[in-house]
DNA sequence: ATGGCTGGTAGAACCAGA
């Protein structure tokens, strides 16, 4: 493979319902890699030949009916690809592969957590924690060079939400969360990509609700995506941004894509 | 005015997202 990659992640809401626009991110940007979460697909109904068409001929599926459902997409190729149940119920959350070069992929869908903040009077909160911690137990054995990218559900600084004070007790803002989040990421001295190229406590937002009026004038927005890398691939990233102008286009997700470059 | 919307799937007076 060539030394630079451009790796993009991107919780698209519905793959099929949104393939227009994926195909016009792929043309305007041309990723290498495009990790998509949420694709609410089965993996025989994923409409593979739009991606082929457009030069993206290795594809890496973990998706089930309804809900959730990761996928890799790539126009380089993937190797070893695993899935991995970190929800400890079967549901399609996690794909990863292995790049030419060693450096892994893993994208993730992290569970929302439901409405109430407390894992005793919501299970789906406690499923939620659960996740984290399987993925901090994951990361303090890793020692493979790696991209851990995705819908994370948790927005850790002040600056990743539109107000601190009306979230701090908002499933995705409470300190409990950020707690855990923190474990994670101290298990594998993971880096924050995002604040590593937009530093706090400059605003930085990846998701805005559906139900504003007008998302781009209200803004209010939480940083819910996230790309982290192993240590040893901090200084590789070359750039990242949030796209926002693709929250904007017909019919979109309410999440924006991510991209990174990386320089190998 | 943080649910005001959205998608999948069933065929809802639904479920889930966050």
């Amino acid at each position: 493979m060539s030394d630079t990659l451009k790796v993009v992640s991107w919780n698209i809401n519905s793959v099929r319902a949104r393939i227009d626009i994926v195909e016009r991110f792929l043309k305007e940007e041309a990723p290498d890699v495009l990790c998509l979460q949420e694709t609410k697909v089965r993996d025989d109904q994923f409409p593979e030949g739009a991606f082929r068409q457009l030069g993206y001929n290795h594809l890496v599926l973990n998706g089930q009916p309804m809900h959730h459902g990761v996928a890799m997409i790539s126009r380089v190729p993937l190797h070893k690809d695993e899935r991995f149940d970190w929800q400890a119920n079967g549901e399609a959350r996690h794909v990863g592969a292995r790049l030419e070069n060693g450096v892994r992929i893993e994208n993730v869908y992290i569970p929302a957590g439901g409405e109430i903040p407390n894992r005793d009077e919501n299970p789906k909160f406690g499923q939620k924690l659960d996740f984290y911690q399987r993925m901090t137990d994951w990361s303090a054995a890793l020692d493979t060079p790696t991209i851990l990218l995705g819908d994370f559900n948790i927005a850790p600084l002040e600056a990743d939400v539109w107000s601190h004070k009306k979230l701090v007790n908002v499933v995705s803002h409470t300190q409990i969360e950020i707690d855990i989040m923190a474990k994670l990421q101290a298990a594998h001295d993971w880096v924050d990509i995002g604040r590593k190229f937009v530093p706090d406590p400059e605003r930085l937002f990846t998701w805005w609700s559906y139900r504003a009026r007008d998302w781009r004038e209200s803004d209010k927005g939480r940083r819910l995506d996230h790309v982290w890398v192993s240590p040893e691939l901090a200084d590789k990233a070359t750039s990242h941004v949030v796209h926002e102008d693709a929250r904007g286009w017909t019919k979109p997700s309410d999440h924006a894509p991510l991209i990174t470059e990386f320089k190998f």
